[in-house]
DNA sequence: GGAGCGATGTCCT
DNA sequence: GGACATCGCTCCG
């Protein structure tokens, strides 16, 4: 089986909604301990910056947010609701502010790691492994303070994103979720149809 | 299977 | 002090 390419910078050096939808069918791959922890990533939700009042860029550059407003590729982790992490990937050349937050995969390699990371007994219903922002970090182990700024355009970091020739087929495009403002704006895409998309 | 709701830390005003 | 790009539990049908 040949090699997948990692998706390299230029990938990322675009506006977020045609980064999210590029994203879809690529394959997220975490290192852990020596362990590969991989999923096809089947729903994302593009972020843009000041005319975007539902982004985390809308209030200007912050401590918070500035991964958001630096070079494209590299990893935005924040922590919300007092007990989850998100991923988000940085879009557009550096000084633009813009992301994609990466929803939910299906999982690929790695389930019984990730069942563990979950608290789960079982990899029974992989459903509850990765479909879902929150879930899919506390699957591959990802937090703020060890993933929140990292270069994902390397596979040294342990954090990376892999092109395996997938065709995602059908995507659709929907109101994004869980956010107050901006909300009739369709700027979430998944792949039609596929059973991991969190919705 | 779906609506309702509580848990809980961090950031910005 | 309030809002928050969530999740899992309860309760009800």
């Amino acid at each position: 089986m040949a090699k997948s390419p990692v998706l390299p910078r230029a990938f990322y050096v675009h506006p977020p909604d045609r980064v999210a939808q590029r994203l879809l069918g690529k394959v997220l791959v975490r290192r852990l301990e020596g362990v590969r922890l991989a999923g096809r990533i089947v729903e994302v939700e593009a972020y843009f910056g000041f005319d975007d009042p539902a982004s985390h860029a809308f209030v200007g550059k912050t401590l918070r947010n500035e991964v958001l407003f630096g070079p494209p590729g590299f990893a935005y982790v924040y922590f919300i609701y007092g007990m989850h992490f998100c991923l988000n990937f940085s879009c557009e050349p550096a000084g633009w502010p813009g992301g994609v937050l990466l929803r939910a995969l299906e999982p690929l390699e790695g389930l019984r790691t990730m069942a563990r990371l979950r608290g789960l007994a079982s990899t029974a219903n992989p459903r509850l492994l990765t479909s879902g922002p929150g879930r899919l970090c506390q699957a591959l182990g990802i937090e703020r303070e060890m993933h929140n700024g990292i270069d994902v355009t390397s596979s040294r970091s342990g954090l990376h994103v892999e092109d395996d020739g997938f065709a995602p087929g059908e995507i659709e495009a929907l109101p994004r979720v869980g956010i107050r403002k901006a909300a009739d704006r369709a700027l979430r895409f998944a792949i039609a149809g596929n059973r991991f998309v969190s919705g």
